[in-house]
DNA sequence: CTGAAAGCGCTAACAT
DNA sequence: ATGTTAGCGCTTTCAG
């Protein structure tokens, strides 16, 4: 039995149990289909080989390719993940973090919603590998993986800026929320605007709020400052935007987008935007959480990917 | 400890417990906190309440919203969602299932993806809860839910045909797949043909095949038969050919998809679609599988959503 | 109502 | 190199 389980363990080797009898036992195992029970095992070893993935919206592109590019990125480290949409609400999300923890995974990666700095400290003083991604908290010490929000935004206005006559009016358009992706492009916007010792013009949605209202709101904004140039901090709201503009049939402003979408290239005129590299931020996600499982009470990884622009104009 | 047991599992009635004691010892585990452990209860009792989902493309928006809603339709049920892509590829698909399978996932709901058929039937024989979705094998006898796809493809084509003048030419855009979907599909297609004693003009494209060079064949076939219109078998494909418009700079085609996206009400001009009912697919998908569960060794469940037309045009 | 004890299938220390 | 055994944390039968 001992032996049997050595084997199948791969502690062949570290046992020196002779290559012949590992074959005829691995050769037997095959045989008569024997498969280990993953539950007795995990509850003897304390591991499951299991991550839990909490994004925001798994219905969302850019959550749906993050989520498909980690499970990949996990596959090859010998994990597999298990998901749940969190809704950006924080009692679910509390409630998902639990279910994980009681079904024992080995990690979190987890879209922070606002209000989860105690839940995510608990994981951390329980000693729970744990990274972050898309925006982190800053009152709590974790390991993350972002994008350069802020650089994206900054070079992005600073496009928009140079693109348009003299009296350039940029406007950006975001949503009610602190969470530090937004926070961070909203920065870069007022940092390149600021260079320019220009006017900013800044317009925030409510994130809950009904389509309809949205595209309101965003044509009295477009409308009252005659903006030439508006830059969206999430492709959910340029779409918005290109809403509004079909619906009103406005003269165009110059659109620039965070985050890319099918939609953009394929649209009259095609939509520039800031494209967060989702290759870059899995890989980056994975070998963080792997890092964190191998030594436990290590110091945290903060890690920031750069975002390209591409220009479609 | 047998009375907390029973009491944790709600079993306090069925065991003639007094509310008095069921209130105190609640009262106290939560003052503990005390969290049973899944993977002991899941090992004693055999049930994970987890279901497999595996889906042929998590980062495809069709799927993401199917599986965001199949998820919180099973939460609903007390069950969890583990999901993962297939990638339509059969080995990585057999190799999931056998994973789920050890994991002991209380059931399966699968796109399975062409030569599958062994693997499916081994898993009906164990009797293992398994229901099919968007697609299902001629082959073997499983639980099923899919989407109207022939009336969706005939309800469409019709249009077409209704639409344009006299000397209608009306093609289809499809893969070379022999998946359910696609077949019903065209098959749609024929018949509306067939009705009208018309002309069918037909183009597969390979599923693997590079954009580039499927927005080639789509601009050889739609010129070859100066189509007036073209029923595309996916949203997928839909887009190639928006693509191939645009690069060819052609006079439009009346084009019309299967699956509905962002971009074709927002496209100029907007694209008409057959959409599938994804809330009424998710719930019949978890209503079906709960019965399998429910009472192994039952009959088959077969069920077929209807489609919508939506017309933009 | 409660306590004792078996057993789910596995791992790993220990003895042989 | 192999057999024996304890125990992971729970459910559930059986006696009290």
């Amino acid at each position: 039995m001992t032996t049997v389980s050595f084997i199948l363990n791969d502690k062949s080797k570290e046992k020196r149990i002779s290559e012949a009898l590992t074959k005829k036992v691995l050769s037997h195992i095959k045989k008569v289909g024997y498969k280990p029970n993953q539950l007795a095992k995990s509850l003897r070893t304390g591991q499951t080989k299991m991550l839990g993935l909490l994004v925001e919206d798994i219905g969302n592109t850019f959550f749906a390719n993050m989520a498909k590019l980690i499970e990949k990125s996990a596959y090859n480290h010998g994990y597999h993940i298990s998901y749940c949409s969190t809704d950006n609400d924080e009692t679910k999300t509390k409630e998902l973090i639990q279910l994980f923890y009681d079904r024992q995974v080995d990690g979190f990666i987890l879209t922070p919603s606002e209000g989860l700095e105690e839940t995510v400290q608990k994981l951390i003083n329980n000693n729970i590998p744990l990274v972050l991604i898309d925006r982190y908290l800053t009152e709590v010490d974790t390991s993350y993986v972002v994008s350069d929000n802020f650089k994206g935004a900054y070079d992005a206005t600073k496009h928009l800026l140079a693109d348009q006559g003299k009296s350039k009016k940029v406007g950006f358009i975001s949503l009610y929320s602190n969470q530090t992706q937004m926070r961070d492009r909203l920065d870069g916007y007022m940092k390149a605007i600021d260079d320019h010792k220009n006017q900013a013009y800044i317009k925030k949605i409510n994130m809950d709020e009904e389509d309809e209202e949205a595209v309101s709101l965003i044509h009295d904004f477009l409308l009252e400052h005659k903006l030439d140039a508006v830059l969206f901090a999430t492709n959910y709201l340029a779409i918005l935007g290109l809403k509004t503009i079909k619906k009103y049939n406005l003269k165009y402003p110059e659109i620039f987008s965070f985050d890319d979408h099918t939609l953009f290239s394929l649209h009259e005129p095609p939509i520039s935007v800031v494209s967060q590299d989702i290759h870059a931020l899995s890989a980056e996600t994975i070998s963080c959480l792997i890092k964190e499982i191998g030594n436990k009470n290590k110091q945290s990884n903060k890690v920031v990917v750069p975002c390209a622009l591409k220009i479609r104009a």
